[in-house]
DNA sequence: TATCATTGCGTCATACCGACACAATAATAA
DNA sequence: TTATTATTGTGTCGGTATGACGCAATGATA
């Protein structure tokens, strides 16, 4: 989508649609990906469309490394959402009444159902980059995102609910840290995504009995401080944590 | 789709499907609700197609309600199935193929995405009742079920991964159940889930603990042993642990 | 050299959980 | 009528996890 195609009933599928919540770790803050909107400067998630050899996964896939530049992200499915109100008066429509191009504004006057996904990426390797209908694709603080586009807002907050829970039951922080951290970062992390302090040294104990982190030797300086030592994820155990859970339960 | 419309693509949006797997419980016992197709006599999962007007929650609310009587359903959507390929050689099309139906036969030749519902009903008040492709709807426990249509197989099993899941940090029962029952009935509700056998008295101990249950006076007589008391779900409580979740978790 | 926020490591009381004991009960068999 | 037996109600006990907090060590800055 980073040229305007003018055959998207050729290229996708009727009525299928997704968007992505991209979130990114920077500056001690949980951060979200978010498109411009060309005329109407609304805000909007990045999102695609399906084509018929495609499974929403990869079509997700693919919106996002034209979006970020990255492959092999982490990616999930958390809802569908399925209004039939919830496309109507698509911003993008009124740019394309502009270019007077009525194939391409009969597209998006079409009721859609979009996959949410969201997805977890490394801030500093990410390469913000609008598609078509778009004139900025920026990095937002999630207390900097104003009202979005369509129904978008309802998606976002799913998003962060959903990531909240999954916090419970799976490790977190491969994808949004650099290889190696010091606790404090992804006790950070954790804040940041659960929007409340935690304890120090209780998270520590927490966090090391999961068993999903190795200790290094080394410790990261230049901080105006006591330098705390440096962790790196036991991968092998991450994986499994990722598949069976952290906790047991029942 | 007690009688064949002969008109999906105007009653229907294309492209998009939806298959519930609906949970009851009997005889202690997990069972699922199944249809036979007419000529193959495979098993598959009642499901159905979205109205231009309809939320998928709607049609999936519609679709039971035909297959069961049932209207207020607790229903839940866990994952959407997108393989390109997972609609192809659908059983249902050579049922067609005898009658000629062209228009029919097209539309079960595209592509169709599906949305995954679980749902949990009373078993003792649904009344199966088969679509326009299949002869028989009836229940079958978790055990009896063999190789189903399509991908069916791979939406039960997510569901029932989902479900087990869910167990941790929502309340279940009250639409499983009938309106009083026993502690041993619940921890048997439980096990068939899970799939493994529980400690009595450390089962009580939490389920008590959740303050989601009301003790009755009553006792249930009949059984052969000592006579186990009754106990009721407190719904107040009952449906705020449905939205907060039953631990805190982080 | 003193200061001070930050970090590493530890303590303590409490809650919770798994495993298990024992008496009470209700239908059935003797 | 009485003994048997499986089941249920209630409680205990030790180990473990959790929340709240103490204190000394560290490393840049003043």
């Amino acid at each position: 989508m980073n040229q305007k195609p003018n055959v998207y009933q050729d290229l996708f599928l009727n009525h299928l649609s997704l968007d992505c919540v991209v979130f990114g770790f920077h500056d001690s803050q949980l951060k979200v990906l978010l498109l411009r909107m060309k005329r109407t400067k609304d805000w909007a998630l990045p999102g695609g469309f399906v084509k018929p050899d495609e499974t929403f996964e990869v079509a997700a896939s693919r919106v996002l490394k034209e979006r970020t530049g990255l492959g092999d992200i982490f990616l999930k499915q958390f809802k569908i959402f399925s209004d039939p109100l919830r496309s109507q008066n698509n911003p993008i429509v009124s740019d394309l009444e502009e270019e007077k191009d009525k194939g391409c504004i009969e597209w998006f006057h079409q009721r859609f159902i979009s996959v949410g996904f969201y997805a977890l990426v490394d801030f500093s390797k990410a390469e913000p980059t609008p598609d078509f209908f778009s004139d900025q694709c920026s990095w937002k603080a999630l207390d900097e995102v104003d009202a979005l586009m369509l129904d978008h807002t309802q998606i976002l907050t799913k998003a962060l609910e959903t990531l909240r829970l999954q916090l419970n039951y799976q490790p977190i922080g491969y994808n949004l840290l650099p290889d190696k951290f010091t606790m404090p970062e992804l006790q950070k992390l954790y804040e940041t995504i659960l929007g409340k302090e935690l304890d120090r040294r209780n998270f520590q104990r927490r966090m090391l009995s999961y068993g999903i982190l190795n200790k290094l030797e080394e410790r990261k300086t230049g901080g105006a401080h006591k330098s705390p030592f440096l962790y790196e994820f036991n991968l092998g155990n991450y994986q499994k944590a990722l598949q069976v859970g952290l906790y047991g339960g029942w």
